[in-house]
DNA sequence: TCTTTCGTGTCATAAGTTCTGACATGAAAG
DNA sequence: CTTTCATGTCAGAACTTATGACACGAAAGA
């Protein structure tokens, strides 16, 4: 059950990569997270680093704004459906092997098992 | 067909996630890459961005070398089972819609349809 | 045993990427 | 008309990655 959360959460994008897939801006990006809409991890770099859940979040909002669902909505919206939304593959608590696991698992079940919402599963 | 091939090969990853994913050094990562083990693309600065079938190569690399099998060998073994490689996020050829496609995709049967070696598969 | 070749470590320098904070702005809300 | 929103854009600092070079223990060859 953790470990369902935890396979998605992995973080393992920088930027730039989250810019590509979501082809929202650096800023906006940002800007989502000051308004608590995604919660990136760090490196030891101070760098942020994205989980898939993420990138899947941040297309959620993306179509929620687009839909025009303010971020207070949308806020309480996702405190409900999630808790545990990245985990650092550089963790004390996590090995790489153990990482690598959760990351193969999660890649597996990727889909299939969220809601009908937006989000990955329906824009990927 | 060429699309199974494609969601395995996006260039997402840096250079400091694909070491925490390894456990390989930089120097070893880009070594295995000037014997031409790996392939990984470059974004617009000449980054290295590498896709989920470099990480499982480059574990694949990790596991033959410690079963004393040189770079030679490996390559002409892997010459023979794949293709394409990877596919640069950034490219003009693909749009990002569509590359998000791919990669839901990609992530759905990540596993499952690899032969029996070492690998994301077993590793992960 | 002496000499290469291998696979890596480590450094240095240059350049790309990302971070935070600040100023600016068109659009929407009051 | 004045705020508030959501973003754009800039600057300076710090982090990350790139390439090339020098080094070296271990293995392979002569």
């Amino acid at each position: 059950m953790a470990e369902k959360q935890l396979r998605r959460s992995l973080a393992i994008l920088p930027m730039s990569t989250v810019m590509a897939l979501t082809d929202l801006s650096a800023r906006q990006i940002r800007y989502y997270e000051t308004q608590a809409l995604v919660h990136p991890a760090r490196n030891e770099g101070n760098r942020r680093r994205y989980s898939l859940n993420d990138v899947d979040r941040l297309l959620e909002v993306k179509d929620g704004l687009a839909s025009g669902m303010d971020f207070a909505t949308m806020r309480r919206l996702y405190a409900k459906t999630h808790q545990v939304e990245s985990t650092q593959l550089e963790s004390k608590r996590l090995s790489d092997e153990r990482a690598r696991h959760l990351l193969e698992a999660e890649m597996q079940q990727l889909a299939g098992m969220r809601p009908p919402q937006s989000g990955l599963q329906q824009h990927l």
